[in-house]
DNA sequence: TCCGAAATTGTAAACGTTTACAGAAAGTAC
DNA sequence: GTACTTTCTGTAAACGTTTACAATTTCGGA
């Protein structure tokens, strides 16, 4: 654990100068004799190459940034998963940040670019203030957002339509002939519960059914919360023969109250969750859930950081993952593949 | 995003030396006059100190590294999930590694301790080769191992007592009557793999029940996989009444079989996983299950860290967490808080 | 007003690299 | 052997900080 060799320990032991050294370890032209000295001398000593230094004098970290509000949550775990090995191939090591659910940790993150510790961020914030807008376009190293901004944002955007996504869900309880549709929504002040309450509105209108507002209820995006705020669904609309929740989570706490209470899904009651995580294959019944593409957003957020990074600048762009329906067994008493 | 101010910037717009900067932007002792001048000026060029400058002179990065073989692993989530605030308290970034189940892989972040890009390293190695064990030896910045490494390994070490937590499962299904105890496992030269297998033989020795080949299957620790396997067990030996999984996604991979084959849990088949996952309760029914503490362990290796980066030399440490058995629905026909 | 001590400041070196530039060595052609 | 070109090497500066040390300023007391 003693102090590593540098270049210049190197240097005196192959007897030459540390430029010679710098050149050999980075392959440029250099005498077979000079090359041979050095390398038995750098593999003698052990030699790794101080990446600090490295990246002072490239002004470089090789390190990119990826910043959620709860590394908890299985959206952001299945982009991370496909966010590493992106990064990795293009030879960047992933920092991790864990938000808490924090604006002022958020804008926190996005100063800590002009520290230089990493050489660009994906990140997704719950709600988008103003100081969040300020910040982006101030902001001293590449930046990808994911979730929705407002147009006209100078910043590359990946969005899912949340919208379109609860259109799909509610035409799905509709098709099946439910009329009676509850909705249990997240916070109304974040990206994804104002989108999915638009969507929602939208949905019922194009479909000529009345907006009930007994039928909707607001917790945050966690089982628990889920659970509580189906309960007083319940209470308020005994009558509700659908529920649609806003993210999987919420499902799930969904159908703990519903199997409490003894309603049967989805005989009784169908059930849709949002997201098509992991959760959906393992929840009983599986759950009928809208995918959004966390996949291909971490994917595509990935990418066009990646693509930024390597070709400076040019106009900010918007990739918009479509959402798809996936059909199982909390809709469909019977799961279809 | 052009290249922002420096401390030279700050000296120049002050009328002071950069080490007058440098002192008032530590707090060390400044007349009121200077620490005025430099504190507006770096205020007015939104001056960020360059981490990468300041660790090349502190020699420490303020980072630590995580590697794992993969993040889908709910295992390593939940350790994160542990990990990640204790770093950030104690002022330190995450750099995440996921090294796809590969040996190679895993030495390379070892190595690349010498890089100086992270002040310490919490690994969980699925195999511990000698290569391993001579790199933790010359490893240039501390590191924790979660998993068991051979007695007498210089390296602070956190480990699960994965051998008594089978024991508790076998002894728990023996309690309800259960004399055919399956046994899914992973593979065998896996630490993981090998200690459960000990544990199991172990166990039935100690109930005195025989030790039946055609009761023990091993495939990878995943759902599929643990799906495939149990398959194979039922056809060698259909007169199973318990099945004894090496994590929650093989038991989750069994459930799904024996849901296929019409075989009612707990009634036929009683089954318990290990490492008391999220995934436990999700399963239908839920599932019985061992904690190894995951949660425990994280923290703990965290903690271990830390204290050697802050005490430096001292003897290494091993910490064991102990086994716990969470039963619920799918080995007591009803759910136990 | 001057002296010495204390407080504050500036100069310069260091952390470990990369790289422009100039100088040395080697090679070529006569 | 000389002159010229080409190839290789070393010196030194730079990246943005911190900090030892010396120089300067400030201040209290006579």
């Amino acid at each position: 654990m003693s102090d590593g060799p540098t270049i210049t320990t190197i240097a005196q032991r192959a007897g030459v100068s540390i430029a010679s050294v710098s050149r050999v370890l980075n392959g440029l032209p250099t005498k077979a004799e000079t090359e041979r000295r050095v390398m038995s001398a750098a593999r003698e000593l052990g030699y790794v190459p101080n990446s600090v230094a490295r990246s002072l004098k490239s002004r470089r970290s090789n390190q990119l940034g990826f910043a959620m509000a709860d590394i908890g949550n299985p959206v952001y775990l299945a982009m991370i998963r496909e966010i590493q090995p992106v990064f990795k191939a293009a030879g960047y090591r992933l920092v991790l940040h864990s938000t808490n659910v924090d604006a002022a940790d958020e804008i926190d993150v996005l100063r800590g670019l002009g520290e230089r510790y990493i050489d660009g961020l994906i990140m997704i914030p719950l709600r988008v203030t103003d100081e969040h807008l300020k910040t982006f376009a101030s902001a001293r190293a590449p930046i990808v957002i994911i979730g929705t901004v407002p147009d006209g944002t100078h910043v590359d955007n990946v969005r899912a339509d949340s919208r379109r996504g609860v259109r799909l869900a509610v035409e799905h309880l509709h098709g099946l002939g439910r009329r009676r549709i509850g909705f249990v929504n997240g916070p109304l002040d974040t990206v994804p519960g104002a989108h999915r309450s638009a969507g929602y509105a939208e949905a019922l209108q194009a479909l000529g059914l009345p907006y009930d507002r007994d039928l909707v209820e607001v917790g945050d995006f966690y089982r628990a919360d889920g659970g509580r705020a189906t309960a007083r669904l319940l209470e308020r609309a005994p009558d509700l023969d659908a529920l649609l929740c806003a993210n999987d989570l919420i499902a799930l706490g969904a159908l703990d109250v519903l199997r409490r209470e003894r309603r049967r899904v989805p005989e009784d009651v169908a059930v849709v969750g949002m997201d098509d995580t992991d959760l959906a294959t393992l929840a009983w019944p599986p759950l009928t859930s809208v995918s959004l593409g966390s996949a291909e957003r971490g994917r595509a957020a990935a990418e066009l950081l990646l693509d930024r990074l390597r070709h400076g600048e040019r106009p900010p762009r918007v990739v918009t993952v479509e959402p798809r329906l996936v059909t199982r067994a909390s809709t469909m008493g019977e799961e279809t593949p």
